[in-house]
DNA sequence: GTCTATATCCCGATAGAC
DNA sequence: GTCTATCGGGATATAGAC
């Protein structure tokens, strides 16, 4: 007979957004919905309407936790590392394996993350990431072109690696991250050739 | 007053996929139903499954449209350019492009694809797009290292163009397009950074 | 802030007639 | 091969009581 507890503990919104990570990584984003959060709770499907607007925000919610969370993994890195080089390999790494090791949370951001523009708190939790990664880059080149590129990358060597592209052994995640890092250091070695030319 | 045509042109099969393809276009793959499609079509909601099994095996055959797409789009840039490089460089091109003109589609093969396992055909089309890449990649490198960075890189400027990092304007496309090519190119000059170090 | 109850809507899929 | 009708399920969100 399960435990039909009612919810004393005072703070629904925090355990909606824990709640909600929990089922995304389980089984995906398809596999979240505000009911279904409630039903883990053992809270009727209307109490989470008192903390959030709608299903949007809750979402949002989580992906600021996101955002957070790789803040924090990537924090020592940076403090470990300080020639931008190695700084900006050090991120393309942290950034793959976070995807590796989060895979749920980091596909719902490109997934399922409602409109940018009307949850400025989404951004907002974004912006300090970005911060680190631009200085690296501006201490290297001044143009915008090695930003995207590297960004480009490290996006892509993490979308291979949820893929498959990488197998599915424990170490697939140590090896995609590793060739980000390799390839962020060789489009900083080629960077001059990322340059539009002038003229053209 | 709605002409409520009955459906006589015999191929519903193809209409099917044509009309799924409108709708993702219009509003990406959550706008997509079997239900909707068949509004739009005029058919009962049940009709369509007389010609697929479920719902994952109509976004399936979505997907092997979509790849026959690209691929179209693909080989002239292949007979014009022969050398190994300026082929990859050609294909990175292609891709974002391809992403950025296609944007619903080319999202639906990353967010909404059905197990690929459990559809050879999706596999089946893929693979020669798969095999023009390869085969470049090839004769630059013998390892897998370049064909993964390459790849990577030319996935990312996509995911980043659709994400609106290139900004809204007509010529976001063309920039990313070219970002990704110039990104190749300079990862091919630097290669042998991407290889593993012996005895590491 | 949470509950009960409910309105409203949509979906996938099937059965059986034509 | 398509239609009508329907089953069974699940979702978001609101109203009003406590």
């Amino acid at each position: 007979m399960a435990e039909r507890r009612r919810y004393h503990h005072g703070d629904l919104r925090a355990a909606l957004i824990d709640t909600a990570v929990e089922l995304i990584e389980e089984h995906g984003v398809r596999a979240f919905s505000v009911a279904e959060a409630s039903r883990r709770l053992g809270v009727a499907v209307s109490a989470p309407y008192a903390h959030f607007a709608d299903r949007d925000e809750l979402l949002a919610a989580v992906a600021v936790r996101t955002y957070e969370l790789f803040r924090a993994e990537l924090a020592p890195e940076l403090d470990r590392v300080r020639q931008p080089a190695g700084r900006l390999a050090a991120i393309a790494r942290a950034y793959v394996r976070f995807a590796g090791t989060h895979r749920a949370l980091f596909s719902m951001l490109f997934e399922a993350l409602p409109d940018k523009t009307r949850h400025p708190e989404v951004a907002a939790a974004e912006q300090p990431i970005d911060d680190a990664f631009r200085s690296s880059v501006h201490a290297l080149s001044g143009s915008d072109e090695l930003a995207q590129a590297v960004e480009a990358t490290a996006h892509g060597y993490a979308m291979l690696l949820l893929d498959g592209a990488f197998g599915e052994h424990g170490d697939a995640i140590q090896r995609a991250a590793e060739g980000a890092a390799r390839a962020t250091l060789a489009l900083v070695e080629s960077r001059d050739l990322l340059i539009r030319p002038i003229g053209r």
